[in-house]
DNA sequence: TGTATTGATCGGTAATTTGCGATAAACTAT
DNA sequence: ATAGTTTATCGCAAATTACCGATCAATACA
């Protein structure tokens, strides 16, 4: 992305929907969440073992779920205890199925 | 990513599921696709009329679209006609829908 | 005060994505 | 054959993403 200036090229709705999608975009945050879908809650550890990664590069894409709105973490020292954020889920939810919904039969 | 051998880190569903939301995880992509929505189908050049990037640009993202499965394009020169692909639409809708119902309550 | 634990962050590399202009490809029409 | 139309593709630069190992920060505990 190279664009500068005014930046209105597109309405918020579409850039909301695309962040969301983005932060799904991606077979390990789609495994977090799903894991997290189980647990109600976890640490980062529980995913460490679940998921065959450094560690590293899971709390990079923790992290990017939480910027996306997604999750959001509670910090109990010296763990962090990882929730889905119910209402930004359901406002993701919400919006595919607005878009999705748009697209059927045309 | 820099995986290279046995690749079998994550599920078929998961790969596909975040393989249908990176073609959703840009603003364009998305506005091509609500425009479809409304067309049923449409040509590029239409699309390169609603949307101020180059011409380029734009057949490049329908190209993602395409790759991920979620529209086709027929020839008919020298235009090229798209539409969404209703079937797979169903399958990423079902997905996505049976991903945030897993969600849901927790 | 030191030690252990947990998880974020840094620094680096490789790959991918996004954007553009220019050009090629596939036709139609003249 | 030539010219025009439409769209894909190429080649490039910049930005972003993905991954890792190493290190830092925060806290609990001995």
């Amino acid at each position: 992305m190279q664009r500068t200036a005014a930046e209105q090229v597109y309405c918020d709705h579409e850039e909301k929907l695309a962040r969301y999608a983005k932060a799904l975009a991606h077979p390990i945050r789609v495994r977090i969440l799903e894991f997290l879908g189980t647990q109600a809650c976890c640490f980062t550890g529980q995913l460490t073992e679940e998921i065959p990664l450094a560690q590293s590069t899971i709390s990079q894409h923790l992290k990017e779920l939480k910027e996306a709105g997604l999750i959001q973490g509670d910090v109990m020292p010296p763990r962090v205890k990882y929730c889905i954020n119910q209402q930004a889920m359901a406002e993701a939810e919400q919006m595919f199925f607005h878009l999705f919904q748009r697209l059927r039969h045309t």
